[in-house]
DNA sequence: TTCCAGGCTG
DNA sequence: CAGCCTGGAA
């Protein structure tokens, strides 16, 4: 029964689709925001890179990393023959940052099997490296005018509304993307696409979404449903994240702090971040920040003091940093391989993580007690 | 303070 | 399917 009318919706609306390309690219016309990375005629190297900014990341929290990396990194070539570890300083603090990694490998794929030019074909876009189905869609339409689908969260979100099903229900992804397929607008894809986007990020909210505003909402079987939507959860039915302990070591030379840089994999990979050892819940700190000092300075005669706690929220693991600090004599040499780094250089090399910020803050406010 | 949103990879 | 990170909303 809910197969069947999901069915009838889908049809009905794929042959209202002139009337749904209409209305939606009427509706972006007037009321798309100006962003840097939208230019006329679009400029393929920015939305490169404006695109892997946005994966899993609002547009206004990607705004001054855009304009930063872009005043870095003027075009591909500039970004391919960068190293990671000059690229990386530009993501810092803008999360996911294999996408960094990522990035600058498209970029060094695109000059080595494409002559520097960012390929038109969808296939040879998602055999870049960081580029999935919705971002090889999202370049080859903007940038090419390729008529082809881009589904994110935000389109994802507006097409289920639009069939009148959950966006959050099971089978919901496929069936939204057959429907974008079927109703990207043949002559401005790019525009379509973005037009969708937009409409979800502006309009068709996850939760509170502005239906007397929408350009669709004659056609939308969800319209003034927001009652219906499921409230927010109050008491976390699975589990909290997994929570890690670890003291983090601040060794200060003269005006410099020590720092250690993480695997190229993994969590905060190839950022850099304060030696740590991890430790049970009911570790003795002092102890195990002692028992760090003496392994990465055997010669070292101060003993680490106690400069405060941070705590870090990640996806699935809360991590607690219990941060010391420890003086070393200029010709101090740890026995492990890192950098010295000014205590609050105002650049971001080399890059620290949110979480490492919150350190850097916490060392600062320590040295000024 | 907790919850939630958000693409791609191995 | 688990892992990855942060900012903003509730």
């Amino acid at each position: 029964m809910q197969a069947h009318a999901t069915v009838r919706t889908t049809v009905s609306l794929e042959s209202a689709a002139p009337i749904v390309r209409r209305r939606l690219l009427r509706w972006y016309d007037r009321h798309r925001r100006e962003l840097p990375w939208r230019r006329n005629p679009p400029d393929p190297y920015a939305t490169l890179v404006s695109e892997f900014m946005l994966q899993q990341t609002q547009v206004k929290t990607v705004l001054p990393y855009f304009e930063r990396f872009m005043r870095r990194f003027p075009t591909l070539r500039s970004l391919a023959s960068a190293s990671i570890d000059d690229v990386l300083p530009f993501w810092a603090g803008l999360g996911y940052y294999r996408r960094c990694h990522h990035l600058h490998a498209a970029a060094c794929a695109i000059v080595d099997r494409h002559q520097g030019r960012i390929p038109k074909d969808v296939e040879a876009l998602r055999a870049l490296p960081g580029v999935g189905a919705y971002t090889a869609g999202a370049i080859a339409s903007i940038v090419f005018n390729v008529a082809v689908p881009a589904v994110d969260g935000n389109v994802c979100r507006v097409l289920a509304r639009l069939r009148g099903d959950d966006p959050k229900s099971a089978g919901s992804r496929p069936l939204n993307e057959m429907l974008a397929a079927r109703l990207v607008a043949p002559r401005r894809p790019g525009d379509f696409n973005q037009a969708l986007m937009e409409l979800g990020a502006l309009i068709c909210t996850p939760r509170s979404p502005d239906c007397p505003r929408c350009p669709l909402r004659a056609l939308c079987p969800s319209r003034d449903r927001t009652a219906a939507l499921p409230a927010r959860r109050k008491t976390p039915p699975s589990e909290s994240p997994r929570t890690l302990h670890v003291v983090a070591l601040a060794i200060l030379r003269k005006e410099q702090t020590f720092l250690v840089r993480r695997p190229d994999r993994g969590l905060w990979a190839g950022l850099y971040m304060w030696p740590t050892a991890e430790c049970l819940p009911h570790a003795d700190r002092d102890a195990v920040a002692l028992n760090l000092c003496r392994r990465l300075l055997p010669r070292a005669a101060a003993l680490p003091r106690h400069a405060g706690h941070v705590r870090h929220v990640l996806t699935h693991r809360t991590v607690h940093f219990d941060v010391y600090v420890v003086r070393v004599s200029v010709g101090a040499r740890p026995t492990i391989t890192g950098r010295w780094r000014l205590p609050t250089s105002p650049g971001t090399d080399p890059p620290l993580s949110t979480a490492q910020r919150k350190l850097e803050a916490c060392l600062v406010s320590h040295a000024s007690a």
